[in-house]
DNA sequence: GCCTACACGGAGGCCGCCTCCGGTAAGGTG
DNA sequence: CACCTTACCGGAGGCGGCCTCCGTGTAGGC
């Protein structure tokens, strides 16, 4: 790739990545091309479709989330350790707004999206996680990742719907939260 | 109101229903006046803007909700009772796809949008249903009316975007119901 | 230093949202 | 029954977003 393309291509994901923090995942790509000062062209030909930016964006991020998943796996309660798992992946989810609906599609779907990466990475983790909990009898056995993950982003859903009452996906939580474990006696 | 302007209106909202339907609450609401044979304007007259259009489509079908609480108030189990009333208005919320979000924004508004009267009955159902189910034992105490129909518009939000495949959606169901009913010993 | 392939960016087509205004006809009144 | 007022109609048009195409420019190998 030539350099001035690598320039511009870097450019417009760091651009991206604010422009999808402030206004979720429908904000104007043309909007994103002024910001970086190119033009539309030069954003489209590096990026075919939102999807595509998306996932890239994505993709950028997902460092975090591996962090944030070496610092779950240090909590010693496993069923806690379960619990902040799943709220990391809710935040992580949540902090692109509206990114929900684009991953749970991904989650599921047959052909391999950019998407499906960022996907598999989450649903490994918590596959781990869920069976340490589920080996110290912790969470329902019927339970799977997917389920997990699919909670993950119900609540991000919810939590980026409801702007800033967070009673609402509070609620919703806990409810979960009593769904996965098993009931302590 | 003048006959002419009476015909319009009825005639704009039976399309309107059929279109969002068919294509969900971002259906274009040009397409709706030209399917309905009639101009933009006279389409925003009517109905200032998309919520209030989306409002006044979803109370023509509150009818059909009235039904469904009537059909659930005669299963005899009270458990099975306030699961079936869930899914009845998981269905409802469902079968316009991508009204949860507008819905569940109603759900908290301060400001008493036309969609805020919807929540309301289901609120009102919801909290009756529930009222029994914890007389009876059988869902914690914890659990708020208001949480349950976040739950219902999570789930219909799960559902909408999975598309086909019912799994997530049914993963999901499962653990909040555990969540929601009282462990049985 | 030249040349060529790659990259740039803007013009433009299409569509949806919404507003405004000139024309039209409904339906009350004499 | 004819007239007049007034509510209503509908389309033109401005704006912004999505995406494509193509003439222009330049990076980097030779």
């Amino acid at each position: 790739m030539r350099s001035d393309a690598r320039r511009n291509r870097d450019l417009l994901l760091a651009v991206a990545r604010q422009h999808v923090r402030r206004h979720g995942v429908t904000t104007s790509l043309e909007a994103i091309a002024r910001d970086a000062g190119v033009g539309p062209g030069t954003l489209y030909r590096h990026f075919p479709d939102r999807e595509n930016l998306l996932a890239e964006v994505l993709r950028a991020e997902s460092d975090e989330l591996g962090e944030a998943r070496d610092r779950v796996a240090r909590e010693p309660d496993v069923a806690l350790r379960l619990d902040a798992w799943l709220h990391e992946m809710e935040q992580h989810i949540a902090s692109y707004r509206g990114l929900s609906g684009p991953l749970v599609g991904a989650l599921e779907g047959a052909e391999a999206t950019p998407l499906t990466l960022a996907c598999q990475e989450m649903l490994a983790t918590t596959e781990r996680f869920l069976a340490e909990a589920r080996a110290a009898g912790v969470a329902r056995a019927e339970v799977t990742a997917h389920d997990l993950v699919g909670c993950a982003a119900m609540l991000a859903w919810l939590g980026s719907t409801c702007g800033a009452d967070t009673r609402q996906a509070d609620g919703a939580r806990e409810i979960l939260r009593s769904g996965y474990r098993t009931p302590h006696r």
